[in-house]
DNA sequence: CTCGATGCTTGAGAACTTCAAGCAATAGCT
DNA sequence: AGCTATTGCTTGAAGTTCTCAAGCATCGAG
């Protein structure tokens, strides 16, 4: 707490990819434990927010869009998600979560204990102080909390 | 600045996935560019920190043992790295990174300019909470920055 | 309406992932 | 010592992921 300690960026980059990756290996074995690959639950973990064309999945993800198609493939064969033609451009096709994709994506995120119990280290006022300093490192546009408030 | 603005942990659980995402998606980029999968780069990532036994790195990255193997044999087959035995026990083969490898890997380092850049929008200050945070957060025993210090 | 760009899918080939099995070596036990 | 269980790594098979190159349908601009 002396204010000056002296972490330089590459001390950072370094913590950095220690904390993701144990993020990353809670998750994995999370959707491990519903029978889904990393790749099925990253994807149902983006539709959480609400549907998303193919190709916006495709960006998100950092992967081919042809990627996707056999994800979702996947996914819809297992009732996780529906495939439904937007109404706008018949190009496209929006991919949406079913309630059993949604109750599946909420059971995985409760699992993430690891996760937790390390965030439960932190004080009430340093959770909210590391959410400021992630959205800002990590979102161009600070996140509406609240998109329809 | 108020002191509470009410984050709660399913918001910061959120925010950690997209920011894992940026990162994630940063990196295999940068993997990519350097003609590695993302799991390759991992794998080399990991070994920045020192050798370690296939063992150890498989569950660092999560993953099965029999995994590792044909990881590390393209990345030897490439000259990245390098299997050596054991001194103390002859079952285990340390996983060392070869000159050539080390370079590669701080090469992806170097490319990974979306985080670099959202890591500059922080204080020298907010960089050190940061730190600290993570570091509360997600290492169960405050890594040792200088191991031999 | 013709052309170029965009959205999604398909297919081939390589890499990743998991699981079951197997071998070598170690560790604990009596 | 000898026996047994465990551990570390590798192999092989089956499914998933990933990338690349086509391909088809649709949109958008001229």
């Amino acid at each position: 707490m002396t204010g000056t300690s002296g972490v330089d960026s590459d001390q950072l980059m370094e913590l950095l990819s220690v904390s993701l990756g144990a993020y990353y290996g809670d998750f994995t074995v999370a959707a491990a434990s519903e029978n889904l690959t990393a790749s099925q639950g990253k994807t149902l973990n983006v539709l959480r927010r609400g549907p998303a064309a193919m190709r916006a999945l495709a960006t998100i993800l950092t992967c081919d869009a042809s990627n996707m198609t056999g994800i979702v493939d996947r996914l819809e064969k297992r009732g996780l998600v529906r495939r439904e033609p937007s109404p706008t451009d018949r190009r496209v096709k929006n991919v949406v979560l079913t309630a059993e994709g949604e109750r599946v994506i909420d059971v995985i995120r409760g699992k993430m204990h690891a996760t937790r119990a390390g965030l439960d280290r932190l004080s009430d006022e340093e959770r909210d102080t590391l959410y400021a300093l992630l959205e800002r490192a990590f979102t161009s546009r600070p996140a509406t909390l609240r998109p329809s408030a």
